[in-house]
DNA sequence: CATTTTATGTTAACATTGTCAACATTGTTT
DNA sequence: AAACAATGTTGACAATGTTAACATAAAATG
C-alpha cells in the first residue's frame, strides 16, 4: 500500500509539524502533557521518527521555546517606541505582556520556567540581542523616558529590569492562581502600573 | 533477623522522615529529582511503604509544600510590624523574601510553582488566614504605612499584592537565570525597592 | 537510466517511573 | 492469648524516553 490519500512513508516536513503540534499541546494542556508517543500519534508517525529531527525530548522542547519567543517578541509592535505618549506606550506594553501571559499561561510558563529555562541560559541572556528583542524594546522605551525627563536618570537596563520584574511577578501570581482576583483585576493592573511610575508613597 | 542496629521492620515515624528527606531532595536537586524509589531507598524502606502514609506522590508533594510554607512564614518575624521605621521594615521583609528565594531556589519554585500550585488553590488562597500568614503580615505593614501617612490611601490588599508581585517577579527572574547579574545585584534590589516607594518618575 | 548513498521512518526491546494487589510482620486491643 | 489494625515487602503492570536494527523513499552519482 502506498500513496493513499494521506499515507505516505515520508512526512515531508515532519520537523515543522512536530514543533507546531507540540506548541499546540503545550498551549492546551501544559508542557507536561507532551509525550513523544502522543505527539507522534497526532501526526500519524512512529514515536522514534522524532529522533531523526531532534536529539531528545529536551532538544525538541528547546526548539519550541525558541519559536515561542520569536512569536512573543514579534507580538510587541516596534511602533510602540515611536509613540508620543510614553506613559501610554508603557501601559500598552505592560497590558500586552500580562495579557499574553493570561491568554497563554502554559506557553508563558514554558518560556519563563526553569526546568527548560536553564537550557535557555546557554544560548541567550539579556546581553544577547537576538534572544531578548522584547526586553531591548523595553530598554529603548525606558531610555526615551529618561531622555524626555519623565524618568529619573539611572541605568536604563536596571530600570527596565524593575519594570519587567513587576510584569513577570504579576503574570506569574495571576496565572498560577496565587492571586484570587474576582472582578478587580483592572484595579490591580492600574495600581501596579501607577506604582511603577509614581510609587506607593503619599 | 531482627533489631539489628538500624534494621527494624517498622520504621516508627516514617511519615515525618519521608517529608524531611523529600524536602532535602527538593532543596538539593529540585522537585523533579523526587522519585518514590530513590526516596524510599534513602530511608532503607520499600517503594510502596510510602503508600501507607500518602495516597500518591502528589499527596506527598502537597504535604511537603505545606511544611515548606509553614517554615517560610515562620521565618518572617512578627516584630517586623512593631518596628518604628516602616520603610526599613519593608526593606527587611523584601530582602528576607528574595534572600530566601535565592538561597532555596528549588524550594521556592516548588512553593510557588504551578504543577503543584494548582493543588494549593483547593485548600488555600489569599483569603485563607492559616495559609497566607506571610502575606497577611505584609498587608498589616501596608495598613500601618497608610495609617502613618507614608502610603497613599488605597485598598491595602491591592497595595500588598503590588509589592508581592515585585518581590515574586524579581525572585523568579533571578533564580531562573533570566537576569544575568554579576555584581550589581544590590543596585537592582535597591532600585526595585525604591521604585515601589517613590516610582521611577523624575 | 541504474546504482549507490543519504535522509527519513518503523519495529522491537530496555530501563525508569508511579501505582496496585497480595502477602508478611509488628503493634495494639480485647 | 487471640483477633485486629497498622505498617512494610515483593511482584507485577502500564506509561514513558531512548536506542538498535531494519525498511523505504529521495537524492546524488556514474
Amino acid at each position: 500500500m502506498k500513496n493513499n490519500a494521506n499515507t505516505t512513508y515520508h512526512h515531508k516536513n515532519l520537523k515543522d509539524s512536530l514543533i507546531d503540534t507540540a506548541l499546540l499541546m503545550v498551549k492546551k494542556d501544559g508542557i507536561s502533557s507532551i509525550t513523544l508517543r502522543e505527539l507522534s500519534k497526532k501526526l500519524g508517525v512512529s514515536r522514534s521518527a522524532i529522533y531523526r529531527h531532534f536529539d531528545s525530548k529536551d532538544d525538541l522542547i528547546k526548539a519550541i521555546i525558541q519559536i515561542a519567543f520569536s512569536r512573543f517578541d514579534a507580538g510587541i509592535p516596534v511602533e510602540i517606541i515611536e509613540s508620543d505618549d510614553i506613559v501610554d506606550s508603557f501601559r500598552i506594553m505592560a497590558k500586552g505582556y500580562i495579557g499574553f501571559a493570561m491568554d497563554n499561561p502554559n506557553i508563558y510558563r514554558m518560556m519563563f520556567g526553569h526546568e527548560v529555562g536553564k537550557q535557555r541560559e546557554e544560548s541567550c541572556d539579556i546581553e544577547n540581542e537576538d534572544e531578548a528583542i522584547g526586553f531591548h524594546k523595553l530598554i529603548a522605551l525606558v531610555q526615551k523616558a529618561q531622555d524626555t525627563n519623565l524618568f529619573k536618570k539611572d541605568n536604563p537596563m536596571l530600570q527596565a529590569t524593575v519594570i519587567w520584574s513587576m510584569m513577570h511577578g504579576l503574570s506569574n501570581l495571576l496565572i498560577d492562581g496565587h492571586i484570587i482576583i474576582k472582578d478587580n483585576l483592572d484595579a490591580l493592573f492600574d495600581l501596579s502600573f501607577l506604582t511603577i511610575i509614581n510609587g506607593l508613597k503619599k
